[in-house]
RNA sequence: GUCCCCAUCGUCUAGAGGCCUAGGACACCGCCCUUUCACGGCGGCGACCGGGGUUCGAAUCCCCGUGGGGACGCCA
């Protein structure tokens, strides 16, 4: 039982080096749920020293765009997940896919159809309008080839009709299709192209890919798939075929659910490793864990992780895990990736200033943060410049009293020593001198720092502003 | 309509016949820590879709319902 198992999801990914794809078709960004198929593909040939290749699906000229090819690279690149060699282009292959069919019609596998569009648009509108099967089923697949008119055709695959199509798939495990249900499908069009069926095994056979790893609305095509890979005698390679992502309402992923494009989810701040992270997790397990390095999920990820079911967005959950990756990470690369974040949504640069002083407040600004714009929030009080200008909030807390105990603060800390344990011993004697607790000192204290009553600790950003820079900013908040 | 897939707390999930009085995480609610916001700590709320089998024993295997999703193009 458990061996069978084993053997059904395990034997036959280990005997090739592992080849993964991703190939999207560039209509336009980079959907959110194409990031985790294309990061699904990256983990599994990363994990095992293999290949992971990019390929462009821009067969249908009439929707694909450059810029949208841009969009796809870019996201892709800004989520970490590098391809190996030069993107394929899919369109540039016609000629090859075109010899391809050429060579099923040879093999008797395929067969010229005269039907025209208008024909089969009549046919499945009447098949529809009586509750019949839609399945095409062509008068041109035993013609006799002399009686072939001098007219355009398409060339169809000779589906079997009868028995069934059985996919050995690693996630979804055995799935069987009657051969009744598989028409037989266009692999070269009318007018000399291929078709999506024809190009996406032939571009994978000749690409050496060994697992396809993508959404399960693909897994009915993987049985039509397959006939191709028996007619030319390819080796069909382990299908994958992953739960689509749902909206938070269960419903199929959309525009209306917020944001449905990688690009923003960058806008909106998420760090790519977090994102990373929360995406694998989304429909994988590694056990109880949640939150993991790259490492890690390149070490741990399997096809026998992925779940079955689809999954649904949790946007609470995405921040959670950001707000951890953030906390972990190194300042300076946060720092760096903070200024890409800045950059990708048109904010204005850092000024060297303001480089340097987050640079020195990372330390308390990092395990507050879920995202960077949160992180900026945070650093307001190192980003600003003097005179500050207070909120409404914190000129409330400046009344007179808390500038006249500031006033006596001020001069104190011109003489103390920079440091936490000083900075804290000063600014008890001066509240308990006026009999009060260190938090009633610390909100106007806040307040002439950051102008705001929110804000990292009082001392760690005395720490952070220094001396003169604290000095300069009471003396102006006390005049 | 036909075919295919799926089904554990609100959400992501652990679970491979006895380790399950069903575990973890997010969210939510308390309390603690605390100079604010957060972080953190402790605790609480909270699920095996329904019905039949199989078995000494079922969240787990089978069947039927129900509910979701996907596919049915000379789109990809």
């Amino acid at each position: 039982m458990v061996s069978e198992w084993l053997t059904q999801r395990f034997l036959p990914q280990m005997s090739r080096p592992v080849v993964t794809r991703f190939a999207p078709s560039p209509t336009g960004y980079l959907h959110i749920g194409g990031a985790r198929t294309a990061l699904f593909n990256w983990l599994y040939a990363r994990g095992r020293g293999g290949q992971f290749l990019l390929r462009i699906e821009d067969t249908d000229r009439e929707r694909s765009t450059p810029e949208a090819t841009e969009a796809i690279l870019r996201g892709l690149l800004w989520l970490g997940l590098d391809w190996d060699g030069e993107a394929v282009s899919q369109f540039d292959r016609r000629e090859r896919h075109a010899e391809v069919a050429r060579e099923m019609l040879a093999r008797d596998a395929a067969y010229k159809c005269f039907a025209t569009p208008d024909e089969l648009e009549a046919f499945r509108e009447a098949a529809r309008a009586e509750g019949r099967s839609t399945l095409y089923q062509s008068p041109w697949r035993d013609a006799d080839p002399s009686s072939h008119p001098d007219a355009p055709f398409a060339i169809r695959m000779k589906a079997p009709r009868t028995g069934e199509t059985v996919v050995q798939d690693a996630v979804q495990g055995r799935v069987r299709v009657g051969n009744d249900q598989l028409d037989d499908m266009v692999v070269l069009r009318s007018d000399g192209t291929p078709t999506y069926m024809l190009a996406v095994v032939v571009d994978d056979h000749d690409m050496g890919v060994t697992h396809v790893i993508r959404g399960d609305d693909h897994l009915n095509n993987a049985a039509r798939q397959q006939m191709v890979y028996d007619a030319m005698g390819w080796e069909v390679p382990v299908w994958a075929h992953i739960p689509l992502i749902h909206g938070p309402d269960g419903k199929k992923l959309s525009k209306r659910h917020g944001a449905v494009g990688l690009e923003e989810y960058q806008a909106m701040g998420y760090p790519a490793a977090g994102l990373r992270n929360y995406l694998a997790r989304l429909g994988w397990s590694h056990g109880d864990d949640e939150f993991f390095t790259d490492e890690q999920a390149r070490e741990w990820f399997d096809l026998s992780g992925i779940n079955r079911a689809p999954a649904r967005l949790d946007f609470k959950k995405l921040e959670n895990i950001c707000g951890q990756h953030i906390a972990a990470a190194d300042d300076a690369a946060l720092l760096h990736e903070l200024e890409e974040f800045l950059a990708a949504t048109g904010e204005p640069a850092l000024t060297p200033r303001q480089r340097d002083g987050l640079s020195r407040a990372m330390y308390c600004l990092k395990d507050r943060a879920r995202t960077f714009p949160q992180l900026i929030e945070k650093a307001h009080f190192v980003l600003i410049d003097s005179p500050i200008s207070l909120d409404e909030r914190a000129a409330a807390s400046l009344d007179d009293v808390s500038r006249s105990i500031l006033r006596e603060l001020t001069p104190r800390l011109q003489t103390a020593s920079w440091s936490r344990d000083t900075l804290e011993g000063v600014v008890a004697e001066v509240a308990a001198a006026h009999g009060l607790g260190l938090g009633k000192l610390a909100a106007p204290l806040r307040a002439a720092l950051a102008g705001r009553t929110v804000s990292p600790s009082v001392f760690d950003m005395m720490l952070v502003l220094g001396r003169d820079e604290t000095v300069a900013r009471l003396s102006e908040a006390t005049a």
